[in-house]
DNA sequence: CATGAATGAGTTTTCATTCAT
DNA sequence: GATGAATGAAAACTCATTCAT
């Protein structure tokens, strides 16, 4: 009487519907009842097809994680300096995060349990970004084209707030509303070209005139 | 038989076991048995106290964000000029933070469902929060003392970071473990200090060699 | 609106119920739904008295065979040879069969599943019965009073009957309904005493004329 | 595609493996799956060549008792006296049971639960089973070759025994280890000739010494 | 204020059975 | 005959909340 969906279909609405409600409600938040009618599919389904509501979570959290493989792969081929090819990845991040807001979303909510439903292939892709701009960055060191800076702290300030950005767009439209200007909504790309700049700002080691600060 | 503690202990142990569940779990993932369970307090006095789960959550997130006013307050009183003030009200953030790292959590937390549990009291807060900061800096640039920059992507900039650095420990610790360099473990006050040179430079109208990017 | 039963009333009446349940149905054949129902307790009630339907059935286990330790201690005490020893043994046995049929229903279905639900309490008191048995049919081996046997098979000729009979009535009743000689319903009285003479005529050392089998 | 065995062999594979299942969990603990599973079948074929659970039980059921049957008419047809014809009856049951164990251990959960699962035809194989015993006995009776014991109890003192010993050696092992005497593990022929020897003195009718008791 | 027990409406998970190919 | 996916009803279990004492 069913049966429309070629085998692959299930599974793959599973997952985006999963997606969605992981990203809304958290993993304890999300009903697997709610996932499996977002779905189309037979509740059970999500036991034949994935075990358990949290392999499903797993799954939907290897999933967003995968594109970031590409993004690396894809910025590791360019040429130019170490502050060119790094601008250009968070440009690439930047891009993945507006288009595809799940990922931030769950990925802040790993760090808030401290990825404790990550495996080893997920913590290996997230090791890899860091490790990208942490080589990066103390290559350009060595070769004098940056200032001594703390990697981490550089990549803190360059994906926080893109992340915090993409996430709290909910947020701020709810509690800021009266603090925004009335004509210019902020958009992503906005804040990216501001990243930009404040990384440009970060790393460069020209001269600089007034450091000293309170 | 029993009623060995003053009522007021009850309450306040109740508050801070609840403050660690909704840190570690998040609103839905947390347990009332759990948390009475860690307060050594009967289930019941939940209800007894608070009214309701949701009504225990809406008192911690109250309680955690109380301290913003003092802050603000504080910073409001300082002397100096628009970026001297806001390095200091970074600096009282950053050791917030720092000292009760249940705050950033919960907001986290909240901004990522979207601000669902925040009544009219908390949202005026943090509103409070962001008109400083934006207050500030629209006064710098209208007094030529800093460039023209959007406050919101500053206020990300700055205190992104510092949350997410607070707020990932344990993350960091579990899923880059390699990537830290063997020596120095990043502190809170390397941090701060890295936050607010990039707000100087940030900020700063003197002029510059470099802007050109991407 | 309820909350007439006394505290321990709950608790027993649902294990009152779960025997019954898991002497009909078995383990898994037993519903937890319906044994709370029996019991006219709310379901939770099981979880929260017990644990799960796992552990309920332990707390059924253990009941059941609490009292072989009572029997034991009791014809330990008794004077008398072994053979009057051991008779007036399975006399109590026999009687604790009748009495409580669950008994030797639920010690059969642990036997068919190899004791997997029992813990080192429940094996101990088994253990106990044998031990008393081997122990009792040793000492008369030694002291001439007892034709050496096998005390294991001893046991199993005394105990299997009695069990099988005890558990298999409604079996007969079905499958053996014609068989039966229409005066005499066999009773577990006739039953022990058939059983008795047996153990006399297997353990009794006199001078015997024909043993001789193929 | 597929279709490498001939369709006998999978239903076979299929009745091997739930007649390992259904012994080792019963018959609501047993799981389609892991039958289909053991037998490397797809699940539907259980459907296919049984129709439904309860119908691959009963025909596990018909298949562990047609031997039954064969047994009855070969001692049917031996020579001597009602002893001997038991004796040798017993010894066919007792190799039936050691050669293949899921008999007696089918037949004991079928006792527990009242036989609601067998047809007439399992019913009319059992009662003969015992219609022959009965038969010798009362003939021997009728002749003064046997004393008069009720015929269901020697049946009952004969045959659970062996089956208990054989449905329950991994219960003894798990609970009763340290009873056993170190050197001579039971066999199921020793089993065998002890419950001979107590058949034959129960049946005797010739003149014996002592037979007070208690 | 405090407690242990109780409640009822969910929530996840299981499982025998069926379907389309 | 055989397969993987699908189904629906029911099963075990959870959990915020309430009650009697």
């Amino acid at each position: 009487m069913v049966g429309l969906h070629a085998p692959i279909d299930t599974r793959e609405s599973l997952l985006k519907a999963a997606t969605e409600a992981f990203v809304e409600k958290g993993f304890s938040g999300a009903r697997v009842d709610e996932i499996a009618r977002k779905a189309r599919a037979n509740k059970a389904m999500i036991y034949y097809h994935f075990g358990s509501k949290e392999k499903l979570y797993r799954a939907v959290l290897l999933h967003q994680i995968g594109s970031l493989h590409e993004e690396i792969a894809r910025v590791a081929g360019l040429e130019g300096g170490p502050v060119v090819r790094l601008t250009a990845f968070y440009a690439g991040l930047g891009r993945m995060f507006a288009e595809r807001p799940s990922l931030p979303h769950i990925m802040f909510r790993e760090m808030l349990t401290g990825g404790v439903h990550m495996d080893a292939g997920v913590a290996r892709a997230l090791k890899g970004v860091f490790d990208f701009v942490a080589g990066t960055i103390r290559e350009g060191i060595e070769r004098g084209q940056v200032r001594p800076v703390d990697p981490l702290f550089v990549h803190l300030t360059a994906i926080a707030p893109m992340m915090l950005f993409s996430v709290g767009r909910s947020f701020r439209e709810r509690v800021l509303p009266v603090a925004m200007p009335e004509g210019a909504r902020p958009t992503p790309e906005a804040l990216l070209a501001h990243v930009q700049d404040v990384l440009v700002r970060t790393l460069e080691s020209g001269p600089r005139a007034s450091t000293d600060r309170s």
